[in-house]
DNA sequence: AATAGATTTATACTTATTCTAAATTGAAAT
DNA sequence: ATTTCAATTTAGAATAAGTATAAATCTATT
């Protein structure tokens, strides 16, 4: 499982989850992929994206929507969630370690990791507020 | 927006979230009340389910899955998903308030809640998978 | 009892995603 | 160059969770 195989469908997957400024849904990629001139089965789509995921290549996040997203940011970090306009913003501050600890103690797991989505209103969601 | 109006359908769906000790999902809490001896339309009991977390006698929750759960419990609390088996603990420990105030400075977001789903293995299963 | 509003029911519909079976691709072996 | 075979892609059917709709039923209030 260590060999990577990146056909056409998967390199133009990749190209535009990593080209994407927004965590795109799979919907969104498709989209994207037409505009750039490819016309992919949707089943390619998320067989590419399920593939990418698992070689982490790309992460897929669920926050809570009926879709997932798809980030090619790999490395540890968070989101957040604008109520009012659905932006999806980097958390990149860490939770901190003894958080994870103390949840260890308490529950009895064996904590692997934690994910969180932060919900909120964006900068430019409370500026139109304050019309 | 004030006064609870419990039907029912919607005090006999209630019922079930309250006494059941595991995070169930529509279609578990659908059985229950086959069990229970009530046959209501599946309509109802999402709506109910709706109408309850509205008046926030009970919490939906996003797990990751693709079926929500509920919650009778509406203190503030995070949860923590076993990996092997699937089965959802309670975490009391909060989050730091400094955390918070921290994302709102990285972000610029207002932050009203965070919602955390934490992955681990319970205690059962790692005694299991010691065998 | 008549009225009106809220609720329930049965069913159709939507959305996101997975499954299936046939067709295609491409690398390795002849 | 041609054959071979597994991996992949395709198109479309199938599934799962949940929402929408319209008709039927309840429940106060007059
Ligand atoms: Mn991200
Ligand atoms: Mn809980
Ligand atoms: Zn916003
Ligand atoms: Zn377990």
């Amino acid at each position: 499982m260590k060999t990577i195989n990146l056909t056409t469908q998967r390199q133009a997957v990749y190209d535009v989850v990593r080209e994407a400024e927004d965590h795109p849904t799979a919907a969104d990629v498709m989209n994207r992929l037409v505009e750039r001139g490819h016309s992919f089965a949707y089943g390619t789509v998320y067989n590419s994206l399920r593939y990418l995921t698992e070689k982490e290549m790309i992460r897929e996040l669920k926050l809570g929507e009926a879709a997932s997203r798809y980030d090619a940011r790999t490395d540890d970090h968070q989101h957040i969630v604008c109520e009012i306009c659905g932006k999806v913003g980097e958390v990149m501050t860490p939770m901190p370690e003894e958080w994870m600890t103390r949840v260890a103690e308490e529950t009895g797991y064996e904590v692997h990791e934690a994910h969180i989505v932060v919900e909120g209103v964006c900068a430019e969601c409370r500026t139109k507020r304050k019309k």
